[in-house]
DNA sequence: CCCCAATAGTTGATATAGTCAACTATACGC
DNA sequence: GCGTATAGTTGACTATATCAACTATTGGGG
């Protein structure tokens, strides 16, 4: 069935792809949700990444980071320590677990990606990437 | 910061999406989330509506829809009457309130998505929604 | 130096959303 | 009539998300 609105294409759109990442992940055994791998993704490319970094990129209740970190840790993939000068941060590092199962992760990725973008240009993925983030911003920043 | 890749992107937009409609809608008053809004859109615009066909649009479980429909019966939005010809179908149409509260949610709608769309040209919108239809069907249909 | 507002993170309680499986009732082919 | 498929409902459960209260630390005034 053909979508016509913008609500109904970015609504679809989002479930779907959660479905699929779970898949992906699942079938993959890695026992991680779409979240969890936000959060690997975000303490990679960030440096000196805490929880509260996650928060900010993330958007999502604190609350709900602090217990995803905990997961991660539990599953010893991320380890946390004290910052030196302030020690109410806590500093998120991959272990060597972590570093192998998100390198994993990279390649299931730019799987659920290639199935994605199948049959679209590398331009139109890059206009669909810009107009998506104009659109992201508009809703973050215009919001008097 | 800016959004680079496009599952982060896509992660970002439905996030971010879904907390402005549940803004939105609350602001109005009118005690619905998204996915109500999704099944009153559905509603409106499928002749001879039924649950059946809700589960079919969103691809939600037909669990989910169910509790769904029974709310929007219980706020007296909409109303199902068996079909003469099959008893098994309850067809759903909107209720004399149910019609007034989905004129002033397409009032609502049109506003998050001028927001939304706040800067982009007809033309982007149109190719943006175009490009998430093509990924919602690659998601869809090649899932060998 | 000590108090205090601000910040980072944690936790409990609760709400919302999504999933699975079993069940009822009707319909249709034979 | 009988088995089977279909529409919808329900219960039990899991996952996600949110709010508010809490601890521990920090840095800045007085």
């Amino acid at each position: 069935m053909p979508q016509t609105s913008l609500s109904s294409a970015l609504f679809t759109l989002a479930q779907s792809y959660r479905v699929t990442v779970r898949e992906a992940i699942n079938a993959n055994e890695l026992g991680l949700n779409a979240l969890h791998v936000r959060c690997l993704h975000i303490i990679a490319e960030t440096q000196h990444c805490t929880a509260n970094d996650i928060v900010a990129k993330t958007g999502r209740d604190k609350a709900q980071i602090a217990r995803l970190v905990k997961e991660l840790i539990k599953l010893e993939l991320v380890s946390k320590c004290a910052d030196e000068n302030d020690k109410r941060c806590l500093i998120l590092s991959f272990t060597d677990q972590g570093n192998a199962l998100f390198s994993r992760l990279e390649v299931a990725e730019q799987e659920v990606d290639a199935k994605l973008c199948h049959g679209l240009t590398d331009q139109q993925v890059r206009d669909f990437i810009a107009i998506a983030t104009t659109m992201i911003e508009n809703i973050n920043h215009n919001t008097p």
